[in-house]
RNA sequence: GACCCCUUCGUCUAGAGGCCUAGGACAUCGCCCUUUCACGGCGGUAACACGGGUUCGAAUCCCGUAGGGGUCGCCA
């Protein structure tokens, strides 16, 4: 079998944490398995969708590495949509209702409040052809619901298992609205037919479509055996509320600004909810390799920011030089070498903090003087250049020879005299950074 | 209200009747390393939601309770 998968946002909003998890999720099935990924715009909601927030996913998914191998956008498939309700029509599968929202919301009302599920009735199925005739003329236009089975439908998904919806329990979806245009159900089916997926992975906030979604499909000419689905548990926040709730806000954008890597995100996305051990991970080839969507479980797993930032700070820690050397030149550090990014590189916690220390380095500070007397010793006692890696414990020694302080005592004052800080990277990396002329100025109190 | 799903250390989970005095990872604590932070090494604390049942034996099976999540749109 072919795995071709397929994500569908619509563009009424920037990616969240949970679109991004199943953007992944499905990218990673398709590279598992040697299939293909589609990205489908699903813009069929005309007043919400916009071609800013389409262009706005296209780059949060790029920022990823998500590439997508095909591409399709709804409302370019119009003609599609109208010639499937054709055959749905001459399959007497959809048929007309002339009920207004307003309508529809009062039976659903009327329903609970007799505590009954708030199940379409299929008034419409009764109505004559007087009675549309009476509708049309008076200006009501209708729309189009399919007609489902009274049969349960079944399939075997491939995190829940088994999973059954017995007749009546499902309302017939309206497949096609007033204005014509099509509804989601109908798109969604018509393109997973037309465009060959193989799996649909997605939230469990899916799951009551898919019984209609393999209903409608086969009734399109589909056979539901080609076509396996995957209902991920939704995240919730830290502290347990459902996702829409809270996580629904924290967009792409504001995880960037956050100071979030792609690959942080990516490796924790990827692993959560899983039997696997959440590790940064550097590339998505190495996702790839451990991916298995049978690791997911079944119950709600919790997006931690907090643990995102650790896991981010710890994939800096163990990044290359070369996978950040242009990125550092951009955030201003022009000729950054990698012996300030191995110095530096486990003190971040965000990528941008490289700034900090190389401003330390090469930029100009006011030390902090705890004891002027020591730190002009420290000065006096200053090897000559070149410096390197052992002029630091060289230097100390000497100095701790001729102050007789050792430990903290020794230590710390050095550090806030040469860096102007409480903590920092190790100076013996440092100091060869700093240099002779900068060290010196900065132990005898001058802003250097 | 109805229907569906879920409930093991703080967190993500392993566990499909005896292998469990419940394993791993992250977090946390301690020790080692170390001037600090981080890294690394070693070690520790820490959980089967509750109540019944079935069984020689239950985290594992059944029933109930409680809690959580989802769905019930002319949104996707």
């Amino acid at each position: 079998m072919t795995v071709a998968v397929r994500v569908a946002p619509s563009p009424t909003g920037r990616l969240h944490v949970g679109n991004i998890r199943t953007a992944l999720i499905n990218w990673l099935f398709a590279r598992r398995h040697g299939g293909t990924f589609l990205l489908r715009i699903d813009d069929t909601d005309e007043e919400r969708s916009t071609r800013a927030y389409e262009e706005a996913i296209e780059q949060d998914l790029g920022w990823l590495g998500l590439r997508w191998d095909r591409f399709a956008r709804q409302s370019d498939r119009l003609r599609h949509y109208a010639e499937a309700a054709q055959k749905l029509t001459a399959l007497g599968r959809l048929y007309p209702c002339y009920e207004t929202p307003e309508e529809l919301e009062l039976k659903r009302k009327m329903q609970l409040a007799r505590k009954l599920p708030p199940v379409y009735d299929r008034a419409a199925l009764k109505l004559s052809a007087e009675d549309k005739r009476t509708y049309e003329s008076a200006g009501r236009l209708p729309h189009y619901r399919f007609l489902l089975s009274d049969r349960p439908v079944e399939w075997q998904d491939l995190v829940r298992g088994t999973v059954r919806f017995e007749p009546g329990h499902l309302s017939d979806p309206v497949l096609m609205r007033a204005d014509g245009r099509p509804l989601y159900m109908l798109a969604s089916v018509v393109d997973d037919l037309e465009l060959g997926i193989s799996h649909v992975i997605r939230g469990e906030d899916h799951v009551a479509n898919t019984a209609p979604h393999i209903e409608l499909f086969a009734a399109l000419g589909g056979d539901p055996a080609t076509l396996a689905f995957a209902h991920l548990p939704l995240l919730t926040d830290a502290s347990g509320a459902g996702f829409s709730k809270r996580l629904g806000s924290l967009s792409v954008g504001d995880l960037r600004a956050s100071g979030v890597e792609p690959m942080a995100l990516n490796s924790l996305l990827a692993k959560l909810g899983t039997s696997d051990s959440i590790e940064p991970r550097h590339s998505l080839d190495e996702l790839v390799a451990e991916f298995d969507i049978s690791h997911f479980s079944r119950s709600t797993p919790k997006f931690d920011l907090d643990e995102l930032m650790r896991l981010n700070a710890r994939l800096l820690h163990s990044t290359s030089f070369e996978a950040v050397a242009g990125r550092l030149e951009a955030l201003g550090l022009s000729g950054v070498d990698r012996g300030f990014w191995e110095a530096v590189r486990g003190n971040l916690s965000r990528l941008d903090d490289a700034a900090i220390w190389w401003r330390v380095v090469h930029g100009e500070l006011a030390p902090l003087i705890e004891d002027a007397d020591f730190a002009r010793q420290a000065a006096a006692l200053l090897p000559s250049e070149p410096w390197d890696g052992g002029t630091w414990a060289a230097w100390t020694e000497s100095l701790k020879r001729a102050t007789r302080r050792n430990g903290k005592a020794l230590f710390h004052p050095l550090r806030l005299a040469l860096t102007g800080r409480e903590r920092g990277p190790e100076l013996a990396a440092l100091l060869p950074l700093i240099g002779r002329a900068r060290a010196r100025a900065r132990l005898n109190g001058e802003a250097a």
